[in-house]
DNA sequence: TTCATTTGACCGTA
DNA sequence: TACGGTCAAATGAA
């Protein structure tokens, strides 16, 4: 399946590529059939299953420093039973730790989604979009659709294989080059370069070139774990803690499928753009987003005047129905204190 | 033993 | 000629 997006560098018709068709043939006359697909099912896996398994398990984490947190704060206030004000304090640090680690999980891309709702344009003059389309001219001369992310994580659920780093002139970091792993196998042609942002080290600058074509072959679909589904929990209007409002594995329906960009999204990216957010349409829905560098996430909390989840994440206070009713209803989403 | 990563070298472009 | 992108042998990890 070509994409225009998708054209490798003519160097790779090189002699050197005989040569180095010549070892992957070996490799591959040496290993069963069974042992490949045995394999690939392996990558496949590897792919979505360990972020859609740590995501449930922070995700359950959370949901007992929640409770934790709840119980500590039903103490009488004062008395001899009082919470000690550390305690507290350290139920508060491990929800915030859980979504930290949930927001990486999935490409920390809801605080960039957030934002990028709330803020108005005159925040700040650096506003860039994290997410950017242009032509650029690759080194084979021809020209090719590039996606430019920002994220806190290299993490976009695909399967990469660096063939290449390079100081960058100018730059303190160096370039990462990695291409998809199932090049060899289904000709995937999708790459992507990798940098840090030196304006913030954590923040990960992401070029991606070319499409990927391996998710779409009907084998792997076909064993590949089951999709990442989002699911808020049943439906709490009566308040009653029900589960975190974070996204977790469920074979429950609510999966909503957002629509495709010009190049291929990362199966978390298609399979969830609520809660976490798509980084990459969300900004390109608003034209400013907000530097990554200047923000600071914190635990949604509960807003029992109006009964909503407030997120600060260093912008002032985003509903949490903001980011969510975006793209699914509220009546999905289980609030919890 | 297999596979992924590292890293120096090579090549094309500006 | 400088720079960026890629290759592929060497190396290390599992």
């Amino acid at each position: 399946m070509g994409h225009p997006a998708c054209s490798f560098p003519h160097r790779l018709q090189s002699p050197k590529i005989g040569k180095r068709q010549k070892k992957i043939d070996q490799t591959r006359a040496s290993g069963s059939e069974v042992r490949a697909r045995e394999s690939q099912g392996r990558r496949m896996a590897m792919a979505s299953a360990p972020a859609c398994a740590a995501s449930e398990l922070v995700a359950k984490g959370r949901r007992s420093a929640a409770f934790l947190q709840a119980m500590l704060g039903q103490q009488p206030a004062s008395g001899a039973g009082a919470t000690p004000h550390g305690v507290q304090d350290l139920a508060d640090e491990i929800l915030r730790c859980c979504d930290r680690a949930l927001a990486a999980l999935h490409g920390a891309t809801v605080a960039a989604a957030g934002s990028a709702k709330k803020r108005k344009p005159e925040h700040g003059p650096a506003a860039t979009p994290a997410t950017s389309s242009k032509r650029i001219r690759l080194s084979g001369g021809e020209r090719a659709i590039r996606r430019v992310e920002k994220k806190w994580t290299m993490e976009d659920g695909f399967i990469w294989r660096k063939y290449g780093q390079k100081d960058i002139h100018g730059s303190k970091y160096p370039r990462l080059y990695f291409r998809c792993t199932y090049k060899e196998d289904h000709g995937c042609m999708a790459r992507r370069q990798v940098q840090q942002s030196e304006a913030d080290p954590s923040v990960y600058l992401i070029n991606y070139f070319g499409e990927h074509t391996c998710c779409r072959d009907d084998d792997i679909v076909a064993e590949s774990p089951a999709p990442f589904v989002i699911n808020f929990g049943a439906s709490t209007r009566d308040g009653q803690p029900s589960g975190s409002p974070w996204p977790s594995c469920n074979e429950d329906d609510g999966q909503v499928v957002s629509e495709t960009s010009d190049l291929c999204h990362s199966p978390e990216e298609k399979e969830l753009p609520a809660c976490m957010g798509n980084v990459a349409e969300l900004s390109e829905q608003s034209t400013t987003v907000p530097e990554l560098t200047s923000m600071s996430m914190s635990s949604p909390e509960w807003d029992p005047s109006d009964g909503r989840l407030v997120w600060d994440i260093g912008f002032g206070e985003i509903l949490f129905d903001d980011i969510i009713g975006e793209f699914t209803p509220l009546d999905y989403v289980g609030l919890f204190q």
